[in-house]
RNA sequence: UCAGUUAAACUUGUGGUCGCGGUUUGCUUGUGAUGAGCAAAGUGAGGAAAGUCCGGGCAUCAAAAGACAGGGUGCCGGCUAACGGCCGGUGGAGGCGACUCUAAGGAAAGUGCAACAGAAAUAAACCGCCCGCAAGGGUAAGGAUGGAAAGGUGAGGUAAGAGCUCACCGGGAAGGUGGAGACAUCUUCCGUCACUGUAAACCCCACCCGAUGCAAGUUUAAGCGAAGGCUAUGUGCUGUCUUUCACGCCUUCCAAAAGAAACGCUUGAGCCUGCUGGCAACAACAGGCCUAGAUAGAUGACCACAGAACACAGAACUCGGCUUAUGUUUAACUGAUCGG
RNA sequence: UGGGGUGUCGCCAAGCGGUAAGGCAUUGGACUCUGACUCCAACAUCCGUAGGUUCGAAUCCUACCACCCCAG
């Protein structure tokens, strides 16, 4: 199943209803939904660096949230990187977006 | 060994365990219709994919031609689909050298500009020098400048001077020879050898350029209506104008949608190998190969071995260049030192 | 992806071949018992960076760097 949020409108529901989770690089926006499984989005500005640096990060991200089972059904997720995310390697990667989705 | 110049090559591979995007095949399932899921096979970023600085293809503007404006290029010859690119030369500049760099047409077609300094900036007004009692005349040696001051140095000459004369150097013109040409070289003549620099100032000359860009554009796509204006004095290549030519064109309102999908999209001036022509760029021929096509946008994670691969960095219609970022290796050559 | 624009003092900015205006801010001084206002003075030589043209470049040319805007 996709469990990927794309559409523009989706996004900013999120950004306007959902409830934010702070750490030192990343930021998650959580709210609940009628779907039965979880709908996850990656935000990745232009900030954090060039365009395979992005790519990378995204990757990662969607690799972290794949096989850690952080993310709960019923809910739609967007998760913000911020400035310095892709300087750290996967396992303090790991460690921070557990951080978020525990908060 | 050190310092340097030039030219190339590669940009990870193999084996495991999970995961992703196209393609093909098979199975399951479903709709009014497009489909959806699973499995297997096979495949999946670069030398710069980047910057977007040039030039093509392709698409639309109904079709075509011309003038002006505007823009670009600028030694010569060649290559190319084309170029501001490349190759081979010429002149000039730099380097001990290997070698590198070079927007390099025209200033006697015309116009503009040249601050400050300096007597004077394109010009012989001033100081000066000489002749002369003076009036006046001769002169361009010298005059702390400046980027630039009407060839330079030396000798003769003179009232003082001066290409006034001579030697050397520089400059110009004509002709010959070599070369495809840029140009090179030789001979003769010229002291009227007066006219500085700047064209990456306007400009002149030669050559080139229609505009807009795949968010172009086409289809699914279907269904039309109402009112008004201009009627060949209207509209049309989109900076202006003209000609041929084409034809209805423009504005507002109502309805529908709110922005969906497919095509464009990858077989192309393509890649590899061989051979022929050419100094080379490149071209011709033969054989072989098919090699990403996404749309919140596909390559990641954990190991093992080899290893320099741990750098710079991610296709978005596509191709040829340029420029910039960056890791490793190789070859040839140059200079210095030491040894033989 | 394509198209367009801007970089000048800490901030806002003028200048477009001949030694870089002005305002705000800052610093020092004067005035005042003190502060504000006012007055006087100081503050750019790396004009985003690197080359080139020119006697001379912020200005002209070339190549880069950074930032901003427009088009679904």
């Amino acid at each position: 199943m996709d469990h990927r949020l794309k559409k523009d409108k989706q996004f900013s529901y999120v950004y306007r209803k959902g409830k934010r989770a702070h750490s030192e690089h990343l930021t998650l926006f959580s709210v609940a939904s009628k779907f039965k499984t979880y709908k996850i989005g990656y935000a990745i500005s232009k900030k954090i660096g060039k365009a395979n640096q992005r790519n990378k990060l995204k990757r990662r991200l969607k690799e972290i949230v794949r096989t850690g089972n952080f993310a709960k059904d019923n809910f739609n997720y967007v998760l913000m990187a911020k400035v310095g995310a892709a300087e750290l390697d996967f396992a303090s990667l790991k460690a921070e977006v557990k951080k978020v989705f525990e908060k």
